[in-house]
DNA sequence: ACCAACGGTTCAAATAATAAACCGATAAGT
DNA sequence: ACTTATCGGTTTATTATTTGAACCGTTGGT
């Protein structure tokens, strides 16, 4: 990787959790030498994508980031467009909705819409990315990638998240190529023991999937009708921000869908 | 500047009005050869800052930038918070409202609100910088920044944008003086012959100004009434997005704006 | 069939990135 | 008050990366 890519990389390093961050803690984070990370910072901060807060001389993500937002935005609505979608979905089914896409082979959560039926909830405030192996989302947009891809992502160490998660890329397969007929991905207690989440992939115009939108329910809640009725809504949802982004749904699919809703 | 630097140029070199560009084009406009150009996009591909389109090979900006975007908010609420507040100065004002913040030295309008009261309106969609010089925005941002930061932009060459625009950097001083002391900046045809607006700075929790939120109003229809108004509802809208950003506003400019209003 | 321009690639030469040591300041421990 | 450790930031020769002219295969227009 060149010199662009490690300062770019310097970016992922400032998490939810953990958002300023100061020199010699980012320069250890990112394994770099602390000249060499004083450098990147700089010229990261001369640009905006990163700023130094004025006290304690931490640095955290800066103006710039909001300006290449609301830019693509306007070219691209993707966030914005779909948020009220995910709102809808949420309040549908009492449970968090959540919309994903893939950012240089990540997943990565762009948007959380909770419910206020439940006290209870499944957060995503901490979430940075999401496991393709161990999420229904994952599953969902793994379903549809090219072998390269999912071979790339299978081979890497499958971490056991919970005692549900599965491990074994033999059985992931076979979920998979289920997930790529039916176009719903339904996953029990994989990510966190007591949550449920089922997803569907998301479309671009050229009927390529690049990311996911999903429900993530409290387990012990959840009953076979709501289950039936999450699918349903679910669906729903996928069909609507697909269409809203210019994206379309391949025809396999959107049979598959039809007959599930 | 560094090579990192030069990688976040081009991403400059993406506009409203130019929002896909090809990779020779890139090249031509950013001033850098055709391989160099082509290494630094990958870098910026393979991060997610830009993304290439499938047909054309174009390149835009990439998904990553609204990923940035949501944990920056999450964090140092900017866009979000103001943008009710904005929208709320258009409604009351019947014009476009905007706000902008300095960027690496570069005044950039952050968001904007329409009003629905008139037929005719400023838009600000195609505009990615403003000039300190010619506009209400940039004389109330650098009616407040250091000496060095004024004494830079006033060497630089000051565009006569229309027949009004102040070029002469010592008749600027006195304005930027004047704005120092009363905290609003008003232009009349400064930026477009047609065009006035009217200008507060904000506050970050330092007390530096960072940006400004202002008023653009075709001057045809604007009585020393309205202005009045305007004015006093500016500094109500820039008191408030200053405290909403945990910003504080000098206590000089604080009385000076007491008996403006 | 031709030509020009496109996106992308190659490789020697030039330039920029790197890392160890260092600096002054600040804070904690004794 | 003295030591010690760590902080953000700087300097330097060494090193590795970036650079750009030329080149390739393809595409689209004439």
């Amino acid at each position: 990787m060149g010199t662009v890519g490690k300062a770019l990389e310097l970016l992922d390093v400032f998490t939810r959790s953990r958002p300023l961050i100061g020199l010699s803690d980012l320069a250890r984070l990112a394994q770099l030498n602390k000249a060499t990370c004083f450098r990147l910072v700089q010229e990261l901060c001369d640009y905006g994508l990163l700023e130094q807060v004025g006290s304690s001389r931490e640095y955290r993500l800066g103006p710039s980031v909001l300006r290449l937002a609301a830019q693509r935005e306007a070219q691209v609505p993707t966030r914005d467009a779909a948020m009220p979608i995910l709102q809808e979905l949420a309040n549908a089914t009492g449970e968090t909705a959540h919309m994903s896409l893939i950012m240089a082979s990540v997943l990565r959560p762009l948007a959380v819409a909770y419910s206020t039926a439940y006290a209870t909830r499944v957060t995503m405030e901490d979430t940075d990315s999401l496991p393709f192996h161990a999420t229904s989302s994952g599953l969902a947009v793994l379903a549809f990638q090219s072998e390269a891809f999912v071979a790339a992502q299978l081979d890497k160490p499958l971490v056991k998240l919970a005692v549900r998660t599965e491990t074994n890329p033999a059985n992931l397969r076979d979920r998979l190529a289920h997930i790529t007929k039916s176009g719903v991905a339904e996953s029990a207690g994989a990510y966190e023991t007591d949550v449920n989440s089922m997803a569907v992939p998301l479309f671009d115009a050229f009927g390529s999937c690049i990311g996911a939108v999903s429900v993530a329910a409290i387990a012990s809640r959840q009953s076979s009708e709501q289950i039936t009725h999450t699918r349903a809504t679910l669906i729903q949802a996928g069909r609507k921000i697909t269409k809203l982004w210019g994206g379309s749904v391949p025809p396999a699919i959107a049979t598959a869908w039809q007959t599930a809703a």
